[in-house]
DNA sequence: GTTGAGCGTT
């Protein structure tokens, strides 16, 4: 927006955005309403293009226990797109590292962290079951009958 | 060598 980067050049007076600015989003964020965390997968954004898998890891290493690192890079052009993936081993931990390290600073940028959003759906815990807005798709011609769980 | 919202290369 316009405002970012009028912000930018006050703050600043660089190509940098400034982090200060990105920082009152994040402060809004942690004071309005903290979503509880069901998973120790987190999603963290805003990072820099300077940050990697290594720098990511020992960022939020001293919160737990870590599982996995991951900064995400864009496959056709080979840089990092921004943004990031942790797991921790517990959701405590998971839930520490958001409280300690979101609208903090990582190589000079303001990060976001956030839960993860699950990339692969549960074989067993489907997460939106609408039977409803399936009535009948038997238009086919077909009769299906509703296969109760996938006996592969 | 490009500009910063977003949910991942298997």
């Amino acid at each position: 927006m316009a405002f970012a980067s009028a912000f930018r050049r006050i703050l600043r007076g660089s190509s940098t955005p400034s982090p200060i600015f990105r920082s009152q989003f994040a402060w809004i964020r942690h004071n309005s309403t903290l979503p509880t965390l069901t998973s120790p997968k987190l999603f963290i954004s805003g990072l820099s293009r300077n940050t990697t898998d290594e720098s990511l890891y020992n960022a939020f290493a001293p919160f737990g226990r870590l599982l996995d690192a991951k900064v995400i890079i864009d496959r056709g052009s080979g840089r990092p797109k921004g943004f990031g993936f942790i797991t921790y081993g517990t959701v405590e931990e998971a839930e520490k590292a958001r409280e300690e390290m979101n609208a903090k600073f990582l190589d000079d940028w303001v990060i976001f962290v956030d839960p993860a959003r699950p990339r692969e759906p549960l074989p067993r815990q489907p997460p939106q079951q609408d039977p409803q807005l399936n009535p009948k798709p038997t238009e086919s011609g077909f009769t299906t009958n509703r296969t109760i769980g996938w006996s592969g």
